[in-house]
DNA sequence: TAGATTGTTAATCGATTAACAATC
DNA sequence: TAGATTGTTAATCGATTAACAATC
């Protein structure tokens, strides 16, 4: 008997359940329902017991889901029942914002260290951060164990910094340069391209 | 005979056809294959033949596709082929980013005014924009007839300035405030969310 | 011509939904 | 008990892939 594997497309759904209960649970909220959750997403209600019935028997019939169980659950399941160290990598606009982004917070990341390639930003200060020698970055990043980096570099750069990275140990990447990347099999991609997302959408208008 | 819609799920993929052909174009070449394509982006073959057929027939037997007209072509499809204005909400860290982003450059979107809901921060400029009273923003947005947006601003204000965008005729937002939004059927929604992004990928890691 | 690659069809594969017994 | 909602099955729906004739 092999357990078959989660689909992807699964797992990319969980994230979304887990932020809309956390904010069901900062509302006060105790329950919810497949339903509930499904309207505010616009998710079927079946979908979402299908998905978490891939885990577990989370709900309760008659009751629905205790909010802060099911947050429990899918922090463990998403692996973020412990923070995560993240590297930022890059210091222009994007990289600025994304450290001093204070959007992680209770979602399972911590930015820990920042580099940025120019030697006149080395030693300047993001927030709390000090930018480090891009020289140093793969031992550095090494020696404090660090597996997930944001890689917010330019374009022509992105994918000679992406193999740095995996050289120093770096198991998943968010890339905000709008460029496809390579990694090798067992390092995790994802990419944020906000033209990509708008030129979906034009696609619909007159 | 009804012509069937386009699938969405094909819709998203041509925004990354066409960012890998257009770096293909700055890389000075002349012509490309589904092959070459697929390797590139992670995707198969005859899936981007059966998506780019969806729309015409763009390629030519035992050469492939041209690019300077394939890029035309997807470029009309996705209703690119003349740049749209788009208005930014709200001034923190990710916005003021935004606005200074060049990355929109050749992709169909030009940034041409800025708001902010905090009277401090009315009349400052991030970079060549002043940022504008959000008093005035449903109106001179109407005015402007601009149909594009990008959300930065706190999560508890993000649904009440949502609708403000919709009153003022906006048809398509990308959200980065990290909560879900409700809008009007016609109103395009698309989301842009880190931790969603990190989380997504932590569930791989030990 | 020989080789390459498209566009398209049919087959396969996978994901979503509808429905309902189980049960809180 | 009556009402509500889960977890799960089977049916439906949709997306991907394999294969190949057409043709550059």
């Amino acid at each position: 008997m092999t357990n078959k594997p989660i689909p992807d497309i699964v797992i990319g759904r969980l994230p979304q359940y887990l932020r809309s209960i956390q904010r069901m649970a900062r509302e006060g909220r105790q329950v919810t329902s497949s339903q509930e959750l499904g309207e505010r997403l616009g998710i079927s209600a079946a979908q979402i017991r299908k998905d978490l019935s891939q885990f577990g028997e989370f709900g309760k019939q008659g009751t629905g889901y205790n909010i802060a169980f099911l947050i429990e659950k899918l922090r463990k399941i998403l692996n973020i029942d412990h923070d995560w160290d993240v590297v930022v990598v890059g210091c222009g606009g994007i990289g600025s914002a994304v450290v001093r982004y204070r959007g992680f917070t209770n979602r399972g990341f911590n930015v820990r260290m920042v580099f940025d390639a120019d030697p006149q930003k080395v030693g300047e200060k993001i927030g709390e951060f000090v930018i480090q020698d891009y020289t140093n970055m793969v031992d550095t990043i090494r020696d404090a164990g660090i597996k997930v980096a944001m890689l917010a570099v330019p374009d022509a750069s992105a994918q000679e910094v992406t193999n740095k990275l995996v050289e120093a140990g770096i198991r998943a990447i968010l890339n905000y340069a709008p460029i496809s990347l390579t990694v090798p099999a067992g390092v995790h991609l994802q990419y944020i391209d906000p033209s990509i997302h708008l030129q979906r959408m034009t696609y619909y208008l007159d």
